[in-house]
Order: structure tokens, then C-alpha cells, then sequence
RNA sequence: GCCCGGGUGGCGGAAUUGGUAGACGCGCUGGACUCAAAAUCCAGUGGUAGCAAUAUCGUGUGGGUUCGAUUCCCACCUCGGGUACCA
């Protein structure tokens, strides 16, 4: 009997489904590991080669896990919620939850075939009532907590309205949208509704008139971390900034936690990078600047204060409230002019421009509180209203934005950083942080860091300002004007939102006639008939984004049946947090932000164990598709082969590569594909046709799709699974290249030999030899580290050389071959099922223990193997030595080894690395 | 512009972190089996010189540290990712 795939793996994976080999429980006496994959949105086309390349890296660890002794949680589940079928309903008027549940069906039947280790019961779908009553329930939660920053977590709003009753704003430090002051009996004498508006000021959800990223396209808002480079993420549809009355959450409140708890992960540095970035943490201070004749000041951010002495004018942001404040009334046309240029600007044209210096004078002066020099306040589209305070000074001899500005209008550039090189302020600003202050009155002379401290320190003695913390990261705008999406548990009285009771969750989405917006231009829940209260208020038309259902859902895994909470205490306690989290990169700013922010104040209520929910993570590269090219003859249905195309005038043609083998076309399967072909001429070279090729995204359009099903029919799911590990590092990109299959899918072949040969179990129970052993314990050492590591890529070979040296050694020892299945098992575990079966095992695999290794079988003789080279002699030592150095040498020298390659040359002297190698020179 | 990563045979990539560079696989070449092909098996395969043993060069480029560098340091070239008037 051959190694008959289809067999074993129909086999097997009946059998874990029968005998819910997989299911895990929320106790044991096992320690707890839990490995998650981030989970799939079902698309319509199905799952490509590349999807599964996580999964199974994934499922490799949790199987290794499994057979070390860890209680291992590993479930999936999909993120339901998504664009691509609401457009698709749009279309055709077909339900979303209909095609999604189509599609759901299609990836759970693909993701079967591969032999995952799933806990099929705790399966999630974010659309899910089940499960998105508990989206909804943390955003009741969102909006009844406000950031308290003296104790630096979410409190109770109610806590907040009780300080207002008593003191009023005083003593209250949190987190808000705009500063607010007033007293106590202010506060009482505000009505519902005013005071509600208040309270909106400082709930982490909150309804709020923001700047948002408008798609009119699409017809809905987006998050910041879903536009790229000035268009939609999805679609690439142009976006402009609007104000809106939009929900929000103030992930931006979190902005310091969610920086020091990236301290505590074990991420790569790059991925924690991104996320530094993304919050973008300065250090600076806020100075005020007096507004000559107003009697009124603006606010400045500035992260060098040292340059003070330099700042020969100021700039607002078109947007900021101190523009119309400041514009003097002989520039009002002029100011009122550039505005309406700037709010014509789509967010990319002004990307694209950056160059583009654009400002008017607003006709105001400013007093420079150092200089005491009167300085102009212009108005430029380079200063942002959402950063800082929307005010800057501008020292263009220090600043290149603001050396651009200067030029261009005629200002003044005054040098106050001497950088000890002669920098030539004539053609550009000398920016870095590195030089002695000058022309800058009592810090002349300082180094820039000492200036920075000394001007901070005058500007708080002076009562001039005080030292601040900036981040770039903003809120994340919670509503979408969307069908297909969580609805909000929001009612609305007097235009006023209130929350629903916990016992109307879930609030479940209705039933509408089309999926478009209604004829008013109101989201599509517009056209939800009843779409109120019972009391007859009005519910809330938009829904929530798509990172909502995915922001909580490795808790729902944890207790994913639970009425009562979201996840129960026992539970969470017990599973904590994710110890192995794998997904791709591309999630840095979104997902993964949204879902640490999430998280933190789910710990903040005591919902979660602990304030970071993925402590490891790796992100699995990208299988990028390789296409293959035709060349078609200009103006023929004639195709010349790749290596004679210089000869013609052809245009490069997509082809499908599934009728590509090696590069080489299947002429009729060609003729076949599409009847445009059907006559299709050839001009070969050597008797065939070559095809171009090149790596691209894996998509229809390019025809390079590959789909894991035909792999799995053709070589099996075990060689999918062991060739795309080896395909190269888990974490790098790399093209997907069926050719290289054959040499993993004959590694399984020759395995199974070594158990199975005409048609029978050839497994003896000899004592395996010294030789033998040290063969299996040095690939099990390999391979654990290898696993341990992540570096599955390698651990393949490790597996193929020791097939090969137990071939060659004809050992078909029980002793040896027992322990190398169990240690395949992770890679390919039908075929390890299959032969721990033959040897007379009953039961999982799964129930086995990894095998240990012994290092006393890989020790030989303290030197192996002398090289002389360059007249030294060397020694690779193959393990420490207990003795000292000098017992070494002595003995190294003392050795015949040595002798031979001295031929009584005097030793200069030796260097010995402990444990690596001796060098002798001569 | 700024912040991260990378550049090793014809190709994907090893080298567990300063110690025999090119593991393993693909591809290619030769051989065995076959009427033939496919499949399978065996051998060879970085460049140059040589029948050969062997010598010599060789990890993007140029320098440096070291007995020893793909690995560490400096400068440059180049590819990829993130981010971008964030003051």
C-alpha cells in the first residue's frame, strides 16, 4: 500500500469530529495556552493558497503545545460584518446575512479539508445576535464611563455628574473633547438636555460635531486608519474632511497606556514601531502669545521651546477658532477668500501638494514673550486644527516648514542655533536638535537639550505657559452609514442619545427593503419600518464599524455560550489573554489599536483579567500570487513562445496559471480556457511554450489565483501544510510557486516507507543502534527549537535529512520511529495519525507527549575534526568541556591530531572559544 | 523627508546569533529502470584554473574591529514596509 492520502486524511478528519478530539474545557489540570488566529472575513471568492499560511503556522504551535501538556485553546470564527456584501446586496438586493452565510459555509468546508486543530463548538460569526449583544453591551458601557486621568482608568459618568453637583468642573480632571469650566450651580441650573450635552463631552462614546473623513462615494464616514494616502482603504474612493454629529470613542484618552503596555509585549520591534508612530507621542510645551490691541492671547504648541528667541511670526489653522478671532477687519476679504480656497481642497490634493506654500496675513500682531518683538499672525493651510492647538510660532532659520513659509512671503529669518559648521541659512533651515543657542538673550551659549529644559522652566515661572504632552493619535469615529453593521443600542429624546435597558439586547438589526440610503440622505436604517422604542423614540439610524465586532471577540472564545456576560468571571480568569496571537501586519493601526483600547477599559470595568489582550504576536507574511504571461502577436490570435517575443511586436497576456506547469503552457487546456482561443496558433521554441512570468498580488484579475483544494486533491492536505512552511521565513512575503511541492510530497512518501512497504507494516522492535539515536534525538533537539522559534521553514529539512539518514541506515525501529511521528504530528498530523495507529496505538495522537531529546547521544569526542589551514590548525570542539583552558590546550596539544598537522612547527599561541573551537597559531 | 526591515548560487532559502558559507528543496546535467514517455531511484551541481588531488575568488559596494565577519562598527548603493505639512 503507497501512501494513499485521500484515504488517511478522510479518515482522520472524520474521526476528530467524531470524537471531538479538539474540544477543550475552561478547567484542567494542565497549565492554559491559547492561540488565535486573527479570525477571516468570508469574501464571495473563496479561500486562495495564501489564507491558510497563519492558520496553519498557528495550528503547528497549538498541536506542539498540545503534546507538551498544555490545556490548549484554539478556535476561529469570522468577522461577518464587512463592506463587500452590503455592496453585493446593493446589486442585487440579495441579504447580506444570506451571501455571508453562503460564504461562511464555503470557507468552513475549505478550512476543514486542512486538518485544523479547531474547538468547532466555540465557533463565533460577528453578525450574530449572540454575539453582538455584547458589542453593544461594552458600548453602553463606552458611553456610561468617562476617562478619569488623576486615577488614569474609566470611571462611572455618575461619579462625573456627582462632582458636577457638588464642586462643578473643579478639582475634575478627564478626559474631554473641548476644556469646559463652570460651577456647581451653573451645572444645576442646566437643564436634561444641557446637561446631557455636557456629559457627551467626556464619555469615551460620545456624540460629537467632529472633523470626519467623508466618502461620498461610499456614503459613509471612516476612520482614520481607513484612509490611505488621501482615498478610501477600500475602493480608493476620494475622501474630504466634514463636520459631522458622529460617534466616537476617546481611544485618544488611552493614548499613554496604550503606549507603555507595548512595553510589556512580546511583538516584533517593527509592528511596535508602527504603533508607536501611529500614537505619536512629543514632548513640548504650550506658550501663550499676546495678541497686540486684543487684550486676548493664542496658544502655541511647540516641541522647542529653545528656538523662542527666533519665532519672527505665527500661523493659525484655517480651521482653528482663533482664525476668524484674529483676522483684522481690512484683511477679512483676503482671509475670507483663502478659507473658502482651502475648504474647496479634498484631503489628497492637499497631500499631494505638500510642496505648495499657500497663506494670507491676517492682519493681526503678536508679542513674542522673549523678544518682546511685535510679530505678524498668518493664517496657513500647513498648520492642522486638530494638532496641537492649532496655533504654532514659526522659526523658520530652525524649521524647514517654516523656512518654506517664510520664503515665500517675504519674512523674517533669525539664526539662534549655531550648529559649530557654518550651516547656509540662504538654502535651508538647519532643523536638528544639536548645537549653541545665540542671539537668544539668557540661554546664549547653552547646548540645545539644556536650552530646551531652561526656556520650559521660564515659560511656567512666567506664567507664560506649561509643559505639555501631545499625541497624534485621535478618537476613532464609531459610526458608519451603513445596513450590514452592528445597530447602535441608542434611542434618541429631545435629539438628546440615551442608551437602551441591557434586557432590549440585543437590539436586532431590521429587516429593510433596499440597502441604499433613503430619499432624505439618511442611512439605510431609515427605511426600517418601526425602527423605535416602544415608548416610541426614535432608534439610531447609523451602525457601527467594522473593527467593533472584531475588537472583543478572543473573550467571546473564552465562554462563547454565555447568556450572562460577556465572558464569564471563570473563564476570563482562568484563559486571561491570548498567549500566541497570529495575523498580519496590516492591522498594526487598526485592528490592533482598536482592540488594545477596547481591552484597557474592559479591564478598567473588571470585565477583562488583563489590560493587554495579545501578549505574543506574529504576523505571517503575505503569499503574494506569480503569475504567467502569453505573447500575443499584434493583431493576430497568434501567441510566440517567451523566449522568441524580442521577434515580434506582442502584447503580454494574463494567462490562468492552473494550465501553466513549470512555466510550460498546456497548449489544448489553453485552447480550451476561453473560446476567444479556441483557434489559437503558436510559435514554439524547442517544441514548446514558454511562459512569462512575475510576482503580483495573488487575485482574479491576474489569473494567478491557486486554491487550496486543488493542492489538497492533488498532493494532499499534509504536503499543503508542510509546504507552505517551507515555502520560506513565516514571516516574510513570498511568491506561492506550486513547483517546489514535488520535493515535500516525496519527503511523505519515503516517511511513510519507513513504516509501509508491500503493503505491510515493516516496524520491528530491535534496539536501535547509537547511530540510529543520535539520528532521532538530533532532529527532535532541531525540531522543538525550530518550533519553539517559529521557524518552521527549517524544521521541514530537519525532518527530511533524518528520513533520509534512516533510509540509508535501513532502520525501521519502533524505538526510533515512534518518537519522529509524534514530533511530525504538528506538520502532518493525518499521516502521524495514520502510523501511530499502524504501530498499535489507540486513541489521538493528540494524547501523546513530545518526545525529549538526550544530548548525551549527540556527544562524541571532545575535538571532532581538525582543519589546518593558513598553518593553524583548528579544532571544532563538539561540546563544553568541564576542564579549564589550560587542561584543554594541554590536552589539544598533547593530542596525535595535532601532531600530524604541526609537523613540529612551535606554537605561537592558542585561542580557545569554550564549547566552539581552538585555534592554534603557528 | 522621517522611522523600521532586507540585499547570500539559475530560483525559494539555510547558517539557533562571531566559528567548516550555500543545509534542505526546486531547477538543471548525467546515469539506472523502460520499446518509449511519465513516475521512481542514484550521482553531480557557487565562479575561475586543473584530468585530478587541489588552489583561488566569493554573502550589494568601499573601509574598519577580530586569530576568524553573511553575522559587529562606519560610509555609500539598492529594494521593501510604515508614516507624513503632527510644529
Amino acid at each position: 500500500m503507497e501512501y494513499d492520502f485521500k484515504e488517511i486524511e478522510k479518515k482522520w478528519q472524520a474521526y476528530w469530529k467524531e470524537h471531538q478530539t479538539y474540544r477543550v474545557e475552561n478547567r484542567s489540570e494542565k497549565p492554559k495556552f491559547y492561540v488565535l488566529d486573527m479570525f477571516p472575513y468570508p469574501s464571495g471568492a473563496g479561500l486562495h493558497v495564501g489564507h491558510p499560511l497563519g492558520y496553519i503556522a498557528s495550528d503547528i504551535y497549538s498541536r506542539y503545545k498540545r503534546l507538551k501538556g498544555f490545556n490548549v485553546l484554539h478556535p476561529m470564527g469570522f468577522d461577518a460584518y464587512g463592506l463587500p456584501a452590503e455592496q453585493y446586496a446593493i446589486q442585487t438586493g440579495q441579504h447580506p446575512a444570506v451571501t455571508t452565510e453562503q460564504n461562511i459555509a464555503r470557507y468552513r468546508e475549505q478550512l476543514d479539508k486542512i486538518g485544523f486543530s479547531f474547538d468547532r463548538e466555540r465557533e463565533i460569526k460577528t453578525c450574530d445576535p449572540h454575539y453582538y449583544k455584547w458589542t453593544q453591551w461594552a458600548f453602553i458601557r463606552m458611553f456610561n464611563h468617562f476617562y478619569c486621568l488623576d486615577a488614569q482608568k474609566a470611571r462611572p459618568v455618575s461619579e462625573l455628574v456627582k462632582a458636577f453637583e457638588t464642586n462643578g468642573t473643579a478639582g475634575v480632571q478627564a478626559a474631554c473633547t473641548v476644556p469646559m469650566e463652570f460651577t456647581a450651580t451653573e451645572w444645576n441650573a442646566r437643564s436634561e438636555k444641557e446637561q446631557q450635552e455636557v456629559l457627551l463631552n467626556y464619555r469615551i462614546a460620545y456624540l460629537a460635531e467632529t472633523m470626519v473623513n467623508w466618502c461620498p462615494q461610499l456614503g459613509t464616514v471612516l476612520a482614520n486608519d481607513e484612509v490611505k494616502e488621501g482615498v478610501s482603504e477600500r475602493g480608493g474612493c476620494p475622501v474630504v474632511q466634514k463636520k459631522m454629529r458622529q460617534w466616537s470613542l476617546r481611544v485618544s484618552a488611552y493614548a499613554q497606556r496604550l503606549l507603555d503596555g507595548l512595553e510589556t509585549l512580546d511583538w516584533a520591534d517593527s509592528l511596535k514601531d508602527i504603533q508607536r508612530n501611529w500614537i505619536g507621542r512629543s514632548q513640548g510645551a504650550e506658550i501663550l502669545f499676546d495678541v497686540k490691541g486684543s487684550g486676548e492671547q493664542i496658544e502655541v504648541f511647540t516641541t522647542r521651546p529653545d528656538t523662542i528667541f527666533g519665532a519672527s511670526f505665527m500661523v493659525l489653522a484655517p480651521e482653528s477658532e482663533y482664525t476668524c478671532r484674529f483676522t483684522a477687519p481690512e484683511q477679512r476679504e483676503a482671509v475670507r477668500e483663502y478659507l473658502e480656497y482651502v475648504a474647496k481642497r479634498t484631503e489628497r490634493e492637499r497631500q499631494s501638494e505638500v510642496k505648495r506654500v499657500t497663506g494670507v496675513f491676517s492682519g493681526s500682531y503678536a508679542v513674542n514673550p522673549f523678544t518682546n518683538e511685535s510679530i505678524p499672525v498668518w493664517i496657513s493651510e500647513y498648520v492642522l486644527a486638530g494638532y496641537g492647538t492649532g496655533a504654532i510660532m514659526a522659526v523658520p532659520a530652525h524649521d524647514s516648514r517654516d523656512y518654506a513659509f517664510a520664503r515665500k512671503f517675504g519674512l523674517p529669518v533669525v539664526p539662534v542655533i549655531d550648529d559649530g559648521q557654518g550651516h547656509d541659512l540662504s538654502e535651508s533651515s538647519y532643523d536638528a536638535k544639536e548645537g549653541r543657542m545665540i542671539n537668544s538673550g539668557f540661554i546664549d551659549g547653552l547646548e540645545v537639550k539644556e536650552a530646551i529644559r531652561a526656556v520650559a522652566e521660564e515659560v511656567e515661572k512666567r506664567g507664560l505657559g506649561t509643559s505639555k504632552i501631545n499625541y497624534r493619535l485621535r478618537d476613532a469615529i464609531f459610526s458608519r452609514q451603513r445596513y450590514w453593521g452592528e445597530p447602535f443600542p441608542v434611542y434618541y429624546k429631545d435629539d438628546m442619545p440615551y442608551m437602551l435597558d441591557d434586557s432590549r439586547l440585543p437590539l436586532q438589526l431590521p429587516e429593510i427593503d433596499k440597502y441604499l440610503p433613503t430619499e432624505t440622505g439618511e442611512p439605510p436604517l431609515g427605511r426600517a419600518k418601526n425602527w423605535k422604542t416602544e415608548e416610541g423614540y426614535p432608534l439610531e439610524l447609523n451602525t457601527m464599524p467594522g473593527f467593533a465586532g472584531s475588537s472583543a471577540y478572543y473573550l467571546r472564545y473564552m465562554d462563547p455560550h454565555n447568556d450572562q456576560a460577556l465572558v464569564g468571571r471563570e473563564a476570563d480568569q482562568y484563559w486571561r489573554s491570548v498567549d500566541l496571537y497570529m495575523g498580519g501586519a496590516e492591522h498594526a493601526t487598526g485592528h490592533l489599536i482598536y482592540s488594545r483600547f477596547w481591552n484597557h477599559f474592559l479591564y478598567d470595568i473588571g470585565v477583562s483579567a488583563e489590560q493587554e489582550p495579545f501578549r505574543k504576536l506574529i504576523n505571517q507574511g503575505m503569499i503574494q500570487g506569480r503569475s504567467n504571461f502569453v505573447y500575443r502577436v499584434r493583431g493576430t490570435n497568434t501567441f510566440v513562445s517567451a523566449g522568441l517575443k524580442e521577434q515580434y511586436e506582442t502584447t503580454e497576456l494574463h494567462v490562468n496559471v492552473n494550465i501553466v506547469h513549470n512555466d510550460l503552457l498546456d497548449l489544448e487546456a489553453f485552447r480550451n480556457w476561453i473560446p476567444e482561443y479556441a483557434n489559437a496558433e503558436f510559435i514554439l521554441e524547442e517544441g514548446k511554450y514558454v511562459c512569462g512570468w512575475a510576482v503580483e498580488k495573488m487575485s482574479k484579475s491576474m489569473f494567478n489565483v491557486v486554491n487550496p483544494d486543488d493542492i489538497i486533491a492533488e498532493y494532499g492536505a499534509d504536503t499543503l501544510r508542510l509546504y507552505e512552511m517551507f515555502l520560506g521565513p513565516l514571516e516574510a512575503h513570498k511568491p506561492w510557486d506550486t513547483q517546489g511541492i514535488d520535493g515535500v510530497f516525496k519527503f511523505l512518501r519515503k516517511f511513510w516507507r519507513l513504516f509501509v512497504q508491500d503493503d505491510r507494516l515493516i516496524v520491528t522492535g530491535e534496539a536501535p543502534s547509537k547511530e540510529e539515536l543520535k539520528v532521532l534525538h538530533k532532529t527532535i533537539k532541531k525540531v522543538a527549537w525550530d518550533i519553539e522559534n517559529f521557524s518552521f521553514n527549517t524544521s521541514i529539512p530537519a525532518f527530511m535529512i533524518c528520513t533520509n539518514e534512516l533510509t540509508a541506515l535501513a532502520c525501521h525501529k519502533r524505538a526510533v520511529l515512534e518518537p519522529l511521528a509524534i514530533a511530525l504530528s504538528p506538520f502532518a498530523p493525518h499521516m502521524a495519525e495514520e502510523v501511530w495507529h499502524l504501530l498499535g496505538n489507540t486513541g489521538s495522537v493528540t494524547t501523546a507527549l513530545f518526545p525529549e531529546w538526550d544530548e548525551t547521544y549527540l556527544t562524541e569526542n571532545a575535538f571532532d575534526y581538525p582543519v589546518s589551514f593558513n598553518g593553524k590548525v583548528r579544532f571544532k570542539l563538539s561540546q563544553p568541556l568541564s576542564a579549564t583552558q589550560a587542561e584543554i590546550e594541554a590536552a589539544v596539544l598533547a593530542a596525535p591530531e595535532t601532531a600530524k598537522y604541526l609537523e613540529g612547527t612551535p606554537v605561537k599561541k592558542t585561542i580557545i572559544v569554550p564549547g566552539k573551537i581552538i585555534n592554534i597559531v603557528v
